[in-house]
RNA sequence: GCUGAUAUGGCUCAGUCGGCAGAGCACAUCCUUGGUAAGGAUGAGGUCCCCGGUUCGAAUCCGGGUAUCAGCUCCA
């Protein structure tokens, strides 16, 4: 007899010995469907190991993120299975479930062609169909590398080898004529696999070092009804309409040419978007206490060589010679604004001193890594160097998540939060570390935030916490980040005279809110699906007259809305009031004024709102202080 | 940078076997003056990414380069 307890929290007691499809079947046709495997207390098992035991289990269906991820994980296996088949001398890599899906890496001599992926896909559609048991069994780590090795997969000695160390058994799983390096868990059959697709086929390097041998790996998600597939590759669809480089360029924002790869064209409606980001950046750092600053965007190599740049950086900076000088453009903000802090002696009564620049940096990224404004050549960092006294850590700290928690926020963006600790080739002491990363979690901490530690992935010179954005397709990208720096001050020789008269040299913090412009704006495009708040919209009101004899009092009105400093637009060409709205409705127009022989007689304008459409008529007076107002909230309309 | 794919009018994209360069939208002109998501007619617009090769002949086939896309690596 095994007690399972099922999620709900209901207990059934099924008869032993059954075969592990005979108990899912038992608790529920949809489970067998579904992923099965068991969790006994905190371990994950598969059903089949523990069918035995009379023991308490936790069914792990589809809908449990460890059950979605064996039954991925047992897709993976049929792909290898499926290549293996077909390409018998492919060597076998890895294979792990991921979000959405799953892949496997495989050494092929020639890559994947697209008419191998749909002969692997129908290969494993054979693979379900037959309907293959998957069989665990384990063998000690000498006779398991024997084992890989007669199997010719150098991969998975390789991972054998590195498991043979702990002197534990080694788990396989094996389907009829493939057998696999596994820890588990898996589904029991290859049956429940029912609707999957190769979604792709890319390089990637083996073990994720560009040292490595790069390998074929080819993407795929998976699903156990037909009907889930479908659902995941129209939202799939659906989140490429969001994608910022292609609203950027039907709403006008922004533009990269071939001329400049790389390097972003903000077009006028992008560059009111840019000001307007930046208009607010100023209030609330005004607000906060912060000064701004501009220093050059080329400098000497002398700075570089200092700041460490030209030792470090260099091969990602734009160099050239002047009058036989080496200049750089900047890469980063801080050493010209640590000269600022220089330019004069600093006292303790200045501390902390928050000092803000919108620095235009440029960084020779390699070719493959651009993405539209997520990944560009030339930014703007809405850059701070804070400088201040060492107890002042934790108060500084909390006052840069704050304000980054409350840009977000307005925006309505979840975001999560990495703590990166110290590399292994880093400068300073372990004791500056430990007190600057206790800091940084302190200040977390009191703050109440959830993070992730990421373990040694620091900077060279000092701990961070970084801020990560989703964009439409789920991927995440670093906004924010806070970072501690000793460094810069002991190369710069920063000092500060303190109560005791003598010098003491600061600490400094380096913090971006947005990161990057550009890359926010990116975020924002795709989060808004072009739908900017009124406050952020290029064209917050557009005037739509009927006929020509209506163009006299449209632009009073318009003359009215712009005294109120609304950005407004007026369509006068000679179209229908349909097709107009439409153009409107496309470019994502927050309101829309139809006005007619009615409003011409009444003096009132009829309103069209982008998300709710026709919402009748109201006075020029009235609906020119709705809008300001709206403008002034930073109003997010919702659907 | 690496692996693979792609590059045709302002945009989105056809172009078969190597034989005169195409469509829709946008644009211009004219007609239409209208009530909440596309009115009609006419017209203009091309170095088929660049360089080289094969061929009587190349948008099309081959080689190299550039850019873009999907990833890998790296990063804000």
């Amino acid at each position: 007899m095994i007690k399972v307890t099922l999620k709900d929290g209901s207990v059934k007691e099924i008869e032993s010995p059954l075969s592990a499809f005979d108990v899912a079947k038992e608790i529920s046709p949809r489970l067998a469907k579904a992923a099965c495997v068991a969790r006994i207390n905190d371990e994950i098992k598969d059903l089949r190991t523990v069918i035995d035991n009379d023991c308490t289990l936790e069914i792990l269906t589809f809908d449990d993120e460890d059950g979605k991820k064996a039954f991925r994980h047992t897709a993976s296996h049929i792909m290898a299975q499926a290549v293996k088949r077909l390409y018998p001398d492919v060597k076998l890599a890895i294979g792990p479930a991921i979000d959405n899906g799953f892949y496997y890496d495989f050494d092929k001599d020639v890559p994947f062609s697209p008419e191998d992926l749909t002969a692997i896909e129908a290969e494993m559609k054979k693979i379900v169909k037959e309907d293959i048991k998957l069989e665990h069994f384990e063998m000690s780590p000498e006779a398991a590398v024997q084992y890989l090795k007669e199997q010719n997969e150098p991969y998975k000695v390789e991972l054998c080898e590195e498991h043979a160390g702990k002197n534990e058994p080694i788990s396989f799983y094996k389907q009829d004529d493939f057998t696999d390096l596994c820890a588990g868990p898996h589904l029991m059959s290859t049956g429940f696999v029912k609707a999957f697709k190769l979604t792709g086929c890319t390089g990637a390097y083996w073990r994720g070092s560009e040292k490595n041998k790069m390998l074929s790996r080819i993407y795929a998600t998976a699903f156990p009804k037909a009907s889930e597939l479908e659902e995941h590759l129209a939202r799939i669809e659906e989140a490429k309409k969001r994608d910022h480089r292609k609203l950027g360029k039907e709403l006008e924002l922004f533009a990269i040419m071939d001329e400049g790869p790389g390097f972003p064209f903000f077009l006028p409606k992008g560059m009111v978007l840019k000001n307007t980001l930046i208009d607010y950046w100023r209030q609330i750092h005004t607000r906060d206490g912060y000064v701004e600053i501009s220093t050059p965007i080329m400098l000497n190599r002398q700075l570089w060589e200092t700041s460490g740049h030209w030792d470090h950086y260099k091969g990602n900076m734009y160099t050239t010679v002047i009058d036989e000088n080496d200049f750089a453009v900047k890469p980063m903000n801080c050493p010209g604004g640590v000269l600022v802090y220089k330019s004069k002696p600093r006292s303790y009564r200045e501390l902390p001193i928050r000092m803000g620049e919108l620095g235009i940096v440029h960084r020779h990224e390699k070719s493959g890594t651009l993405h539209g404004l997520m990944r560009v050549r030339c930014f703007t960092q809405d850059d701070a160097h804070i400088y201040m006294t060492p107890e002042q850590i934790t108060s500084e700290i909390k006052g840069v998540v704050k304000l980054i928690d409350e840009v977000y926020t307005l925006f309505g963006f979840k975001y999560h939060v990495e703590l990166s600790t110290q590399p292994e080739d880093s400068m300073g002491s372990k004791e500056d570390w430990d007190t600057a990363t206790d800091g940084l979690k302190k200040a977390l901490e009191e703050l109440g935030l959830d993070y992730v530690i990421n373990e040694g992935d620091g900077a060279f010179y000092g701990p961070k916490i970084d801020f990560h954005l989703e964009d439409s397709l789920g991927r995440t990208w670093q906004c924010g980040t806070i970072q501690l720096d000793f460094q810069l001050p002991l190369r710069f020789e920063l000092e500060y005279t303190g109560a005791d008269g003598e010098k003491h040299r600061p600490i400094m913090i380096h913090r971006v809110v947005f990161g990057s412009i550009e890359r926010f704006i990116g975020i924002l495009t795709e989060h808004f699906a072009g739908a900017f708040p009124i406050w952020l919209s290029p064209v917050q009101v557009e005037l739509m007259p009927i006929a020509d004899r209506h163009n006299e009092f449209t632009d009073k009105v318009a003359a009215e809305l712009k005294k109120n400093g609304v950005r407004v637009a007026v369509d006068t060409r000679s179209e229908k009031i349909g097709f107009k709205i439409r153009e409107a409705q496309l470019q994502k127009i927050p309101y829309m004024l139809v006005i007619g022989d009615k409003e011409v007689e009444t003096g009132e304008v009829s309103i069209r709102c982008r998300k709710r459409g026709d919402i009748g008529s109201m006075s020029v007076s009235d609906f020119a202080a709705m809008v300001v107002r709206e403008i002034a909230e930073k109003t997010i309309i919702t659907e």
